[in-house]
DNA sequence: TTCTAAATGAAAAATATTTTCATTTAATAA
DNA sequence: TTATTAAATGAAAATATTTTTCATTTAGAA
Protein backbone atom coordinates (compact mmCIF):
# COMPACT_ATOMS: atom_id res chain seq x y z
CA UNK A 1 0.00 0.00 0.00
CA UNK A 2 1.50 3.21 -1.40
CA UNK A 3 2.01 5.87 1.04
CA UNK A 4 -0.53 8.97 0.47
CA UNK A 5 -0.20 12.49 0.19
CA UNK A 6 -1.56 12.72 3.87
CA UNK A 7 0.74 10.36 5.56
CA UNK A 8 3.49 11.74 3.90
CA UNK A 9 2.42 15.00 4.91
CA UNK A 10 2.07 13.99 8.71
CA UNK A 11 5.55 12.15 8.46
CA UNK A 12 7.32 15.41 7.01
CA UNK A 13 5.58 17.40 9.93
CA UNK A 14 6.75 14.82 12.66
CA UNK A 15 10.38 15.61 11.47
CA UNK A 16 9.95 18.81 11.76
CA UNK A 17 10.05 20.08 8.14
CA UNK A 18 7.83 23.15 7.25
CA UNK A 19 4.97 21.91 5.36
CA UNK A 20 5.12 24.01 2.50
CA UNK A 21 3.02 24.78 -0.09
CA UNK A 22 5.72 24.03 -2.61
CA UNK A 23 6.18 20.81 -0.85
CA UNK A 24 2.39 19.79 -0.88
CA UNK A 25 2.92 20.22 -4.52
CA UNK A 26 5.96 18.18 -5.35
CA UNK A 27 4.45 15.26 -3.08
CA UNK A 28 1.15 15.75 -4.91
CA UNK A 29 2.69 15.38 -8.19
CA UNK A 30 4.50 11.94 -6.81
CA UNK A 31 2.06 10.50 -4.52
CA UNK A 32 -0.85 11.04 -7.57
CA UNK A 33 0.59 8.45 -10.27
CA UNK A 34 2.01 5.12 -10.70
CA UNK A 35 4.97 6.39 -12.59
CA UNK A 36 8.96 7.07 -11.51
CA UNK A 37 9.93 10.77 -12.32
CA UNK A 38 13.08 12.64 -12.77
CA UNK A 39 13.60 15.59 -10.92
CA UNK A 40 12.87 17.75 -14.17
CA UNK A 41 9.64 15.85 -15.30
CA UNK A 42 8.59 16.66 -11.45
CA UNK A 43 9.62 20.03 -12.23
CA UNK A 44 7.79 20.50 -15.47
CA UNK A 45 4.36 18.71 -14.11
CA UNK A 46 4.59 21.03 -10.93
CA UNK A 47 5.72 24.07 -12.59
CA UNK A 48 2.35 24.30 -15.44
CA UNK A 49 0.28 25.02 -12.17
CA UNK A 50 3.21 26.59 -9.78
CA UNK A 51 5.11 28.78 -12.29
CA UNK A 52 6.68 30.21 -9.51
CA UNK A 53 8.48 27.07 -7.90
CA UNK A 54 11.92 27.04 -8.73
CA UNK A 55 13.74 23.72 -9.71
CA UNK A 56 15.99 24.02 -6.61
CA UNK A 57 13.50 23.61 -4.32
CA UNK A 58 12.36 20.32 -6.36
CA UNK A 59 16.21 19.27 -5.95
CA UNK A 60 15.54 20.34 -2.23
CA UNK A 61 12.77 18.22 -1.02
CA UNK A 62 13.09 15.50 -3.14
CA UNK A 63 16.58 15.22 -0.87
CA UNK A 64 14.02 15.23 2.29
CA UNK A 65 11.62 13.21 1.17
CA UNK A 66 14.33 10.43 -0.24
CA UNK A 67 16.04 10.64 3.54
CA UNK A 68 13.24 9.74 5.10
CA UNK A 69 11.99 7.14 3.22
CA UNK A 70 8.76 8.49 1.91
CA UNK A 71 9.82 8.28 -2.16
CA UNK A 72 12.15 5.43 -3.27
CA UNK A 73 14.88 5.91 -6.40
CA UNK A 74 15.32 3.49 -9.12
CA UNK A 75 17.10 2.69 -11.56
CA UNK A 76 16.12 0.52 -14.04
CA UNK A 77 13.94 2.78 -16.00
CA UNK A 78 16.60 4.69 -17.86
CA UNK A 79 17.31 7.25 -16.24
CA UNK A 80 19.43 6.88 -12.80
CA UNK A 81 17.47 9.18 -10.85
CA UNK A 82 13.81 8.28 -11.11
CA UNK A 83 11.21 8.24 -8.31
CA UNK A 84 8.44 7.43 -7.22
CA UNK A 85 6.49 7.14 -4.12
CA UNK A 86 7.68 4.78 -1.13
CA UNK A 87 5.11 2.11 0.78
CA UNK A 88 5.38 1.06 4.67
CA UNK A 89 8.18 -2.00 5.11
CA UNK A 90 10.62 -4.04 2.81
CA UNK A 91 9.29 -3.80 -0.68
CA UNK A 92 10.27 -3.50 -4.26
CA UNK A 93 9.67 -2.47 -7.63
CA UNK A 94 8.45 -3.81 -10.82
CA UNK A 95 8.61 -1.36 -13.62
CA UNK A 96 6.92 -0.79 -17.35
CA UNK A 97 9.87 -0.21 -19.61
CA UNK A 98 7.65 1.59 -21.86
CA UNK A 99 4.84 3.66 -19.58
CA UNK A 100 6.97 4.18 -16.39
CA UNK A 101 4.56 2.46 -14.44
CA UNK A 102 5.54 1.35 -11.19
CA UNK A 103 3.79 -1.67 -9.20
CA UNK A 104 5.36 -2.67 -5.90
CA UNK A 105 5.81 -6.01 -4.08
CA UNK A 106 6.96 -7.46 -1.22
CA UNK A 107 8.65 -11.10 -0.52
CA UNK A 108 11.99 -10.67 -2.50
CA UNK A 109 13.05 -13.79 -1.35
CA UNK A 110 16.62 -13.03 -0.91
CA UNK A 111 17.74 -13.97 2.99
CA UNK A 112 19.11 -17.14 1.95
CA UNK A 113 21.14 -15.64 -0.89
CA UNK A 114 22.24 -12.81 1.61
CA UNK A 115 23.61 -15.44 3.91
CA UNK A 116 25.54 -17.41 1.67
CA UNK A 117 26.92 -14.41 0.14
CA UNK A 118 27.89 -13.21 3.72
CA UNK A 119 29.46 -16.53 4.93
CA UNK A 120 31.48 -16.63 1.58
CA UNK A 121 32.36 -13.37 1.26
CA UNK A 122 32.40 -12.37 4.73
CA UNK A 123 31.01 -9.11 4.22
CA UNK A 124 28.57 -7.51 6.78
CA UNK A 125 25.78 -7.25 4.20
CA UNK A 126 23.82 -3.93 4.79
CA UNK A 127 21.20 -4.05 1.79
CA UNK A 128 20.58 -5.14 -1.40
CA UNK A 129 18.79 -3.33 -4.82
CA UNK A 130 15.98 -5.47 -6.78
CA UNK A 131 14.16 -3.84 -9.51
CA UNK A 132 12.36 -6.26 -11.98
CA UNK A 133 11.67 -4.33 -15.79
CA UNK A 134 9.18 -5.60 -18.29
CA UNK A 135 6.10 -4.54 -20.07
CA UNK A 136 3.03 -4.44 -18.59
CA UNK A 137 -0.19 -5.58 -19.98
CA UNK A 138 -1.15 -2.49 -21.88
CA UNK A 139 2.06 -2.31 -23.29
CA UNK A 140 2.45 -5.41 -24.57
CA UNK A 141 -0.98 -5.05 -26.23
CA UNK A 142 -0.44 -2.05 -27.65
CA UNK A 143 3.48 -3.61 -29.21
CA UNK A 144 0.70 -5.96 -30.87
CA UNK B 1 35.64 -15.92 -13.41
CA UNK B 2 35.89 -11.87 -14.56
CA UNK B 3 36.67 -10.92 -18.28
CA UNK B 4 40.40 -10.08 -19.16
CA UNK B 5 41.97 -7.45 -20.93
CA UNK B 6 42.74 -9.93 -23.23
CA UNK B 7 39.33 -11.28 -23.77
CA UNK B 8 37.91 -7.63 -23.84
CA UNK B 9 40.13 -7.01 -27.01
CA UNK B 10 39.12 -9.72 -28.61
CA UNK B 11 35.30 -9.41 -28.60
CA UNK B 12 35.85 -6.13 -29.29
CA UNK B 13 37.82 -6.87 -32.58
CA UNK B 14 35.05 -9.72 -33.34
CA UNK B 15 32.63 -6.79 -33.42
CA UNK B 16 34.58 -4.94 -35.56
CA UNK B 17 35.57 -2.30 -32.87
CA UNK B 18 39.19 -1.19 -33.70
CA UNK B 19 41.88 -1.96 -31.43
CA UNK B 20 43.37 1.50 -30.55
CA UNK B 21 45.54 2.38 -27.48
CA UNK B 22 42.96 4.94 -25.94
CA UNK B 23 40.42 1.81 -25.64
CA UNK B 24 43.30 -0.41 -24.33
CA UNK B 25 44.02 1.64 -21.90
CA UNK B 26 40.93 2.39 -21.00
CA UNK B 27 39.57 -1.53 -20.81
CA UNK B 28 42.92 -1.81 -18.89
CA UNK B 29 41.88 0.00 -15.61
CA UNK B 30 38.79 -1.33 -15.62
CA UNK B 31 40.08 -4.77 -15.64
CA UNK B 32 42.81 -4.28 -13.99
CA UNK B 33 41.46 -3.38 -10.24
CA UNK B 34 38.32 -5.07 -8.44
CA UNK B 35 36.62 -1.85 -8.02
CA UNK B 36 33.90 -0.07 -9.86
CA UNK B 37 34.95 3.32 -11.20
CA UNK B 38 33.06 6.43 -12.38
CA UNK B 39 33.85 7.95 -15.97
CA UNK B 40 35.27 10.56 -14.03
CA UNK B 41 37.92 7.85 -12.11
CA UNK B 42 38.50 6.45 -15.17
CA UNK B 43 39.37 9.61 -16.94
CA UNK B 44 41.58 10.20 -14.03
CA UNK B 45 43.24 6.88 -13.81
CA UNK B 46 43.93 7.03 -17.60
CA UNK B 47 44.60 10.18 -17.67
CA UNK B 48 48.14 10.38 -15.30
CA UNK B 49 50.09 7.85 -18.02
CA UNK B 50 48.31 9.38 -21.03
CA UNK B 51 47.64 13.00 -21.02
CA UNK B 52 46.57 13.30 -24.39
CA UNK B 53 43.54 10.97 -23.96
CA UNK B 54 40.50 13.01 -23.92
CA UNK B 55 36.90 12.43 -21.71
CA UNK B 56 34.95 12.08 -25.15
CA UNK B 57 36.98 8.99 -25.86
CA UNK B 58 36.08 7.49 -22.32
CA UNK B 59 32.71 8.48 -22.72
CA UNK B 60 32.76 7.03 -26.22
CA UNK B 61 34.58 3.51 -24.93
CA UNK B 62 32.45 3.24 -22.33
CA UNK B 63 29.37 3.49 -24.21
CA UNK B 64 30.81 0.13 -26.70
CA UNK B 65 32.02 -1.70 -23.69
CA UNK B 66 28.45 -1.55 -22.03
CA UNK B 67 26.35 -2.39 -25.05
CA UNK B 68 28.57 -5.50 -25.61
CA UNK B 69 28.23 -6.28 -22.11
CA UNK B 70 31.67 -6.32 -21.77
CA UNK B 71 31.16 -3.92 -18.42
CA UNK B 72 28.71 -3.98 -15.95
CA UNK B 73 27.02 -0.68 -14.78
CA UNK B 74 26.49 -0.34 -11.00
CA UNK B 75 23.93 1.19 -9.26
CA UNK B 76 24.29 0.48 -5.40
CA UNK B 77 27.62 1.79 -4.58
CA UNK B 78 26.81 5.74 -4.11
CA UNK B 79 27.12 6.83 -7.54
CA UNK B 80 24.78 6.01 -10.39
CA UNK B 81 26.78 5.38 -12.76
CA UNK B 82 29.75 3.25 -12.01
CA UNK B 83 31.51 0.55 -13.91
CA UNK B 84 33.21 -2.85 -13.49
CA UNK B 85 34.77 -5.28 -15.27
CA UNK B 86 31.77 -8.08 -16.87
CA UNK B 87 31.99 -11.65 -16.46
CA UNK B 88 30.44 -14.74 -18.82
CA UNK B 89 26.50 -15.53 -18.15
CA UNK B 90 24.15 -14.32 -15.58
CA UNK B 91 26.16 -12.58 -12.42
CA UNK B 92 25.46 -9.59 -10.06
CA UNK B 93 27.67 -7.80 -7.49
CA UNK B 94 28.24 -7.49 -3.79
CA UNK B 95 29.59 -3.92 -3.75
CA UNK B 96 31.77 -2.33 -0.68
CA UNK B 97 30.32 0.77 0.30
CA UNK B 98 33.61 1.49 2.13
CA UNK B 99 36.14 0.80 -0.61
CA UNK B 100 34.18 0.26 -3.57
CA UNK B 101 35.48 -3.31 -4.08
CA UNK B 102 33.23 -5.60 -6.22
CA UNK B 103 32.38 -9.76 -5.95
CA UNK B 104 30.65 -11.37 -8.56
CA UNK B 105 28.09 -14.07 -7.56
CA UNK B 106 25.61 -15.98 -9.46
CA UNK B 107 22.38 -18.07 -8.48
CA UNK B 108 20.26 -15.33 -7.50
CA UNK B 109 17.69 -17.87 -7.34
CA UNK B 110 14.90 -14.81 -8.76
CA UNK B 111 13.39 -17.43 -10.84
CA UNK B 112 10.14 -18.23 -8.56
CA UNK B 113 9.95 -14.54 -7.25
CA UNK B 114 9.58 -13.75 -11.29
CA UNK B 115 7.01 -16.19 -12.08
CA UNK B 116 4.79 -15.07 -9.08
CA UNK B 117 5.32 -11.27 -10.16
CA UNK B 118 4.26 -12.04 -13.76
CA UNK B 119 1.25 -13.98 -13.11
CA UNK B 120 0.38 -11.53 -10.35
CA UNK B 121 0.91 -8.71 -12.23
CA UNK B 122 0.48 -9.56 -16.14
CA UNK B 123 3.84 -8.40 -17.13
CA UNK B 124 5.98 -9.49 -19.29
CA UNK B 125 9.22 -9.74 -17.69
CA UNK B 126 12.57 -8.66 -19.23
CA UNK B 127 14.81 -8.83 -16.56
CA UNK B 128 16.20 -7.54 -13.05
CA UNK B 129 18.27 -5.56 -11.35
CA UNK B 130 19.95 -7.35 -8.38
CA UNK B 131 22.91 -5.56 -6.15
CA UNK B 132 24.00 -6.33 -2.42
CA UNK B 133 25.80 -3.78 -0.43
CA UNK B 134 28.24 -3.99 2.52
CA UNK B 135 31.12 -4.11 4.43
CA UNK B 136 33.68 -6.07 2.96
CA UNK B 137 36.09 -7.89 5.53
CA UNK B 138 39.29 -5.66 5.76
CA UNK B 139 36.89 -2.50 5.78
CA UNK B 140 34.83 -4.20 8.72
CA UNK B 141 38.39 -4.20 10.66
CA UNK B 142 39.73 -0.95 9.89
CA UNK B 143 36.17 0.32 11.23
CA UNK B 144 36.90 -1.09 14.38
C1' DT C 1 52.53 0.79 -48.54
C1' DT C 2 48.16 2.76 -49.56
C1' DC C 3 43.55 3.62 -48.55
C1' DT C 4 39.36 4.48 -46.05
C1' DA C 5 36.07 4.10 -42.64
C1' DA C 6 36.38 4.57 -37.98
C1' DA C 7 38.26 6.84 -34.05
C1' DT C 8 40.32 10.73 -31.73
C1' DG C 9 40.79 15.35 -29.25
C1' DA C 10 39.40 19.96 -28.56
C1' DA C 11 35.97 23.06 -28.12
C1' DA C 12 31.43 24.20 -27.71
C1' DA C 13 26.87 23.08 -26.46
C1' DA C 14 23.52 20.97 -23.78
C1' DT C 15 22.05 19.08 -19.54
C1' DA C 16 22.04 18.25 -14.70
C1' DT C 17 23.04 19.49 -10.06
C1' DT C 18 24.73 22.36 -6.21
C1' DT C 19 25.92 26.61 -3.89
C1' DT C 20 25.08 31.19 -2.41
C1' DC C 21 22.40 34.75 -0.57
C1' DA C 22 18.78 38.12 -0.02
C1' DT C 23 13.92 37.62 0.83
C1' DT C 24 9.81 35.31 2.38
C1' DT C 25 7.07 32.37 5.33
C1' DA C 26 5.30 28.32 8.41
C1' DA C 27 4.62 27.42 12.77
C1' DT C 28 5.53 28.32 17.55
C1' DA C 29 4.84 31.12 21.55
C1' DA C 30 3.12 35.17 23.63
C1' DT D 1 -4.29 37.18 16.80
C1' DT D 2 0.16 38.89 16.31
C1' DA D 3 5.14 38.86 16.75
C1' DT D 4 9.13 36.20 16.21
C1' DT D 5 12.52 33.34 14.19
C1' DA D 6 14.51 29.47 12.22
C1' DA D 7 13.65 27.29 8.10
C1' DA D 8 12.48 27.49 3.33
C1' DT D 9 12.26 29.76 -1.09
C1' DG D 10 13.71 31.63 -5.78
C1' DA D 11 17.07 33.58 -8.73
C1' DA D 12 21.45 33.60 -10.28
C1' DA D 13 25.83 31.83 -10.49
C1' DA D 14 28.90 28.11 -10.11
C1' DT D 15 30.02 23.49 -10.85
C1' DA D 16 29.65 18.96 -12.79
C1' DT D 17 28.30 15.82 -16.22
C1' DT D 18 27.36 14.32 -20.78
C1' DT D 19 26.78 15.00 -25.77
C1' DT D 20 27.58 17.11 -30.21
C1' DT D 21 30.38 18.86 -33.80
C1' DC D 22 34.14 18.79 -36.79
C1' DA D 23 38.85 18.88 -38.45
C1' DT D 24 42.61 15.63 -37.99
C1' DT D 25 44.64 11.15 -37.18
C1' DT D 26 45.01 6.19 -37.41
C1' DA D 27 43.93 0.90 -37.24
C1' DG D 28 43.56 -2.52 -40.06
C1' DA D 29 42.16 -4.31 -44.63
C1' DA D 30 43.67 -4.62 -49.35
Amino acid sequence: MRLTERKVAAILRQHSYKLTPQRRVVIQAIASNQDHLTPTAIYERVHQHHPSIGFVTIYRTLEILAQLGLICELHAGGSCRSYTISAPGHHHHLICSNCSRVIDFTGCELGKVEQDLSSKTGFRIEGHLLEFIGLCQACQREAT
